[in-house]
RNA sequence: GGCCGAGUAGUUCAGUCGGUUAGAACGCCAGCCUGUCACGCUGGAGGUCGAGGGUUCGAGCCCCUUCUCGGUCGCCA
């Protein structure tokens, strides 16, 4: 036969017995079973076929072979006489003929079992990232992330969006997170940078008169890692619209997404568009984040009052957040642990009580409280936990936010995993006082609009309003305590743009300075535009169930930022470094 | 950068109070086995216990230093 194969690995059934084949794949295993019958499992993409023979010459040189060598096989199909119902292709067999070798695998040990790669160690798994690929399991992770990025493609583009690509090299942005720097050869000292996110691009095709943009942008940020955040680059769903309000850009979301996540996730989808709209400030006092599991049915309730006059130290003349957790049947070893664990992650001590079966309060810190004032305002029922979280208004609200997570996923009955909630975060603060400077500073990003505008940063101007509760039309997806993206109405005035910046000490200059091409294009005339960017990664993250987001990526880095297969970062030669007009200053 | 956890055979792990020759499973090699499909049975090879130093008659185990990996906080407009 000319032919590299007849049929894949994936492909043979009853119906095709007695056909003369050729399948080419990965020998996966090799049975002898007694002297002279031999089993060759062969898989590829598709599938996995066994191939039987009788032939003591072709067992003998099976036999030489390393498994995971690269094989083409001839024969005839036949029914199995003992068929297996857990293949696909299970009712039949082929009976070989001929066998050639078309990749020899050098290794009779391998780094790890193909099939068992994802108990193997990590960094062994990402060094051998293409023998860990070929487990169908981790295989599928990859498949899946490539249909929800054609299906995010096609549902926009049935939107009315078109793919715009952007430039990889660009210029630094020194705001937000570090940039990876590019060294210019032209330009003796000076740099590119590559992307932290298209943001100004795409603001500037909106300017340009493009109505819909969207990209599946990669994006580049030299920040740490996280099980959620991969270091180095990402993948956003980047889209804008022109002439746009906020509750456009959901309506486009809202249509986009659940669709997606019904038909390519683990869970069902428990949200019906529109989706929740919950204002940042609620969300911390509610949930103590901006990022709530909205699966769990916890909250956290203010008991300030409650410890106005308390003797006990650590509540002494601070926020008290309470987070009910009824129905918990934990011991106080389990409680003590969990309490543990929410003070690594929030960095304050969290405290307790609980009621009895007879509702009486007990454990914990239950002699520092009033009881029947604490039960009364927590309505309280028999055997309800109480986490007490106090401190500073923003720190007792985080560690409630903690409790929350930790709780509801460890009491059974406050968290239905299996399904996904979404919501938007909506009225994010403009400004807030920066921790290290003390001063008024961009809450978030300064491209967003402020809620009413010219107008009410002038009125700010004039002391008639507190600067620090102007919001931006500014706006987060979260989906099971994943934050998805973040997005905005952006500021398309320059007027404005000018005025807001004054709040945090800069004037026109600085805006010229740091967003020339912004500046410059507002000032021919720009739409008034929208926008949004969720992270694909973490989308299929959640798709996917897996909660590391290197599951999700085909060739991740490890948590330092290193390529362990292709050895990234590696070190340059000195010509290259000086036709890059760069010294290298670090000892190693 | 801080904190927590891990590092023992090719892989995943066990290793008690510091005490004989460091074990198991899978994988690998050899032999046996005619319908296996996580094939089975018998035997075998395979170890710088991450590295360096210390305590001790004696260290995989205790102490110090250090490296690597993971989680987390900082960080991520």
């Amino acid at each position: 036969m000319t032919q590299n194969r007849t049929h894949t690995c994936g492909a043979l059934r009853l119906a095709d017995v007695g056909a003369r084949v050729r399948l080419c794949g990965w020998m996966e295993n090799l049975r002898l079973v007694g002297g002279n019958l031999a089993f060759v499992v062969l898989r590829d993409f598709y599938g996995a076929t066994q191939l039987v023979t009788e032939d003591p010459a072709l067992i003998a040189a099976l036999r030489a072979l390393n498994k995971e060598s690269t094989l083409a096989a001839e024969g005839t199909v036949r029914a199995r006489s003992s068929r297996n119902p857990k293949q696909a292709t299970g009712d039949i067999e082929v009976v070989l003929d001929s066998f050639e070798l078309l990749g020899r695998c050098r290794y009779n040990e391998l780094p790890f079992e193909i099939n068992r790669s994802r108990e193997a160690d990590e960094s062994a798994r990402l060094k051998y990232r293409y023998l860990d690929l070929r487990n169908p399991a981790v295989r599928d992770r990859i498949v899946l992330r490539c249909q929800v990025v054609a299906a995010l493609r096609r549902a926009m583009t049935e939107q009315g969006f078109l793919e715009i690509t952007t430039p990889i090299l660009t210029v630094s942005s020194p705001e937000g997170a570090r940039d990876y720097l590019v060294p210019a050869r032209k330009h003796p000292g000076k740099f590119y940078a590559l992307p932290q996110a298209p943001q100004q691009f795409k603001q500037l095709l909106m300017t340009a008169g493009f109505d819909r943009y969207f990209q599946i942008a990669p994006c580049f940020r030299d920040e740490d890692a996280r099980g959620d955040r991969s270091p180095g680059e990402f993948y956003q769903l980047d889209m804008e619209m022109a002439f746009a309000s906020q509750e456009d850009v959901f309506a486009v979301i809202e249509a986009v997404l659940p669709p997606i996540f019904a038909e390519y996730g683990t869970y069902s989808v428990a949200s019906e568009p529109p989706f929740r709209r919950i204002a940042y400030r609620d969300a911390l006092e509610t949930y103590g984040t901006d990022k709530p599991d909205l699966r769990i049915d916890l909250t956290a309730r203010d008991v300030t009052e409650l410890f106005a006059e308390t003797e006990f130290a650590p509540f002494r003349g601070q926020t008290v957040k309470a987070v009910p957790v009824s129905g918990c049947a934990l011991t106080r070893k389990q409680i003590e642990k969990l309490l543990a664990d929410c003070e690594v992650v929030a960095g304050s001590r969290l405290y307790w009580c609980k009621t009895d079966a007879q509702g009486h309060i007990a454990g914990g810190v239950a002699k520092f409280l009033e009881p029947q004032a604490f039960t009364a305002a927590l309505d309280l029922k028999p055997d309800t936990l109480v986490v007490l979280c106090p401190g500073k208004l923003s720190q007792a609200q985080k560690a409630a936010g903690v409790a929350i997570k930790q709780f509801g996923a460890a009491c059974p009955g406050h968290m239905d995993r299996e399904r996904y909630e979404f919501c938007w975060i909506v009225d994010f603060p403009m400004y807030e006082i920066g921790e290290e400077s003390g001063k008024l500073e961009f809450c978030h990003n300064p491209f967003s609009m402020p809620k009413g505008g010219l107008e009410t940063l002038l009125k700010a101007e004039r002391g008639e309003l507190d600067p620090l509760s102007i919001t931006a039309d500014q706006y987060d997806i979260v989906c099971n305590g994943v934050e998805l993206s973040s997005g905005a109405v952006r500021n398309h005035d320059p007027e404005i743009m000018v005025k807001a910046f004054e709040f945090v000490g800069l004037g026109e200059a600085d805006v010229r300075a740091k967003f020339p091409a912004m500046y410059n294009a507002f000032c021919y005339g720009a739409p008034p535009h929208a926008g949004v960017a969720p992270g694909v990664d973490r989308m299929v993250m959640l798709l996917a169930g897996v909660d590391t987001i290197r599951e999700v990526i085909p060739f991740p880095m490890n948590k330092n930022a290193q390529d362990l297969m292709m050895d990234a970062p590696s070190a340059v030669t000195q010509a290259q470094l000086d036709e890059l007009h760069l010294r290298v200053t670090a000892e190693d």
